[in-house]
DNA sequence: ACTCTTCCTACCAACTAAGTAGGATTACTG
DNA sequence: CAGTAATCCTACTTAGTTGGTAGGAAGAGT
């Protein structure tokens, strides 16, 4: 599995967006409704700003983000932490989550004795899906607070 | 999970070899010790031979083929079928399985609100390697032989 | 009006993957 | 001892993706 920058910067964002809005005002920009800006993120994280909004702009039209323009805009949750998967963020800016060749896996088009590889390529998208999917925003802030403080 | 081409060929590859002298001489170039050539790996598979190798190469020095020069030379496997794996072959071809941002999973180097990912990751690789390393190449030609026909 | 911020498009540099070409080396054969 | 057939190995080319930047246009508040 390759996780690319666009996709671990989307996971980042996203989690820090995620502890602004739950954790109260933490020193981030977010001051009246918990909107949180993307230059506040950026500096949080470390992350390049113009690379991170095209990176925001893809998250909010997968949904999950709701943004707003303006003096007092910024980032904000659609849904609780709680509801969020990692697997919802990585899908939303990288598409499918395993490929072959640059194909989803499922139309692989394999002959002959290789066959049997696709059943192979569908059980690792299963697999990366079960830990990806269950796995949501709010349990890896709580697991982040109990083991290492930042 | 990205499957790159040169993994897909390695494995297509390796399979070709396993039926060739397990199955007896099913049509390919190995008349003599079970030895097949590259040319007639290429040709049951429709890969390009001058790719495929440099990939035969990698998968020699990895210890999972022994290779022959000269008139009636061509390439076998060092174990038999059942126990090499999935995994094998892609580690020989690909280094490690999961990599963020082209670094292995270990050291990603997250901070902050973002450490809990690296966990994640590692139970993602952790799920990938349980897949890939229990299946083998002799399941994987049975499984073939017994769903379709090529 | 003016300022602040998101939104959006186009562009650039670096890297990797995929594939090609051509020759050196080894082994068998007559 | 030629000659041939195959692996072996290095270097190169090409195309696509990734990571990142620049510069505005459009909306929202004061």
């Amino acid at each position: 599995m390759y996780v690319s920058a666009r996709s671990d910067y989307a996971l980042r964002a996203m989690l820090a967006v995620a502890a602004a809005s739950t954790g109260g005002a933490g020193g981030y920009g977010g001051d009246g409704a918990g909107l949180v800006k993307a230059a506040a993120l950026a500096e949080a994280q470390g992350m390049p700003l113009s690379f991170l909004q095209g990176i925001l702009l893809d998250l909010r039209r997968a949904g999950l983000l709701h943004s707003h323009r303006g003096t007092e805009g910024g980032y904000a949750l659609t849904r609780p932490a709680a509801e969020i998967s990692v697997g919802d963020v990585l899908r939303a800016v990288g598409g499918s989550l395993t490929s072959v060749r640059g194909l989803p896996a499922q139309d692989a088009g394999y002959h002959g004795v290789a066959s049997g590889l696709q059943d192979v390529w569908l059980a690792v998208d299963g697999a990366i899906a079960l830990v990806v999917d269950r796995t949501t925003l709010a349990e890896l802030l709580v697991r982040e607070s109990g083991t290492a403080t930042a």
